[in-house]
DNA sequence: ATGACAACCTGTGGGC
DNA sequence: TGCCCACAGGTTGTCA
């Protein structure tokens, strides 16, 4: 479900509610995600002051009197911000009331994480990553010098988590259209101008669906439970067979790095 | 070090 | 209508 866009607007939805906010209750109904949600969550985050949340990558850092939680959406999780006569759903997995709202987090697959940040375990997933996309760290010269002696799809390389963080699936495929570049070349042999142009592309691709509120494929929602719009302007992705809004071209898909990827064969090589 | 790929889990949609 | 299979926005861990 979620890559960087959803996230920051999942971010945006819900901080304004939690921020200065007492988390009254913190009740785990499923603690079986990608790894076990610690026990002490319950007992240590009931109580706490929300300070700040805040995005790293994909993931969401909820920073508390009583300690910060890293957290992560995997495929198909969600943070919503629901009244608490509405009845909890299949798959709400947390609930955490706040004020006269309670916050649920939902993820029917459980690929997603709900980890106190300070554990080992959590310091490991981000000790990792790589620059965010949206800072002024992230260049087509720190690309192109990643990419040496990288024989990999560039669509796979732009998809790693320690070159660039929050470039997923839909996003990937996008920004190499944007930049003409095909999908599947390696890595390795692109130029460095060329690498400028996708640094530039990513960035503008993830901004315009940070302000369109995301990609609603299935069932994203906001922290309000409303879907994103920038499925609307997709260029390539999920368009196999239909026509490039370039060159009218039909846009082909293939399996790159086991994930379905999308592109035009004549905009992008 | 790099790259390929299975694994985690449930829901959905298409084909028959 | 129902069954079965393929596939889905991510990431880690394992193995060659």
């Amino acid at each position: 479900m979620p890559e960087l866009p959803e996230v920051e607007t999942t971010v945006r939805g819900i901080a304004p509610f939690l921020v200065g906010q007492r988390l009254n209750t913190v009740t785990i109904h499923q603690p079986s995600l990608r790894w076990p949600i610690p026990a002490s969550i319950e007992t240590r985050l009931s109580g706490a002051i929300c300070h700040q949340v805040i995005r790293r990558a994909k993931y969401l850092i909820f920073e508390t009197s009583h300690g910060d939680v890293l957290a992560h959406l995997g495929m198909s999780g969600s943070f919503r911000l629901s009244d608490p006569e509405s009845p909890r759903k299949t798959h709400d997995h947390i609930e955490i009331t706040v004020g006269d709202l309670v916050l649920r987090y939902h993820d029917p697959r459980r690929f997603g994480c709900f980890l106190w940040l300070a554990d080992a375990q959590a310091q490991a997933l981000l000790a990792t990553l790589g620059p965010e996309p949206l800072s002024d760290a992230f260049t087509g010269r720190w690309l192109y010098t990643q990419a040496r002696r990288r024989q990999v799809a560039v669509k796979n390389f732009i998809m790693s988590n320690p070159v660039v963080v929050g470039v997923g699936n839909i996003y990937a495929s996008e920004s190499l259209f944007f930049a003409g570049i095909h999908p599947n070349r390696a890595a390795c042999r692109i130029s460095e101008a060329r690498y400028e142009h996708l640094a530039q592309q990513i960035r503008v691709v993830l901004e315009r669906a940070i302000n369109s509120g995301g990609t609603t494929l299935r069932d994203f929602v906001n922290g309000q439970g409303e879907p994103g719009y920038f499925q609307q302007t997709l260029q390539v992705y999920g368009r196999a067979g239909e026509p490039c809004r370039q060159c009218h071209t039909p846009i082909q898909s293939a399996v790159i790095g086991g994930r379905n990827s999308y592109f035009c064969k004549v905009c992008q090589r």
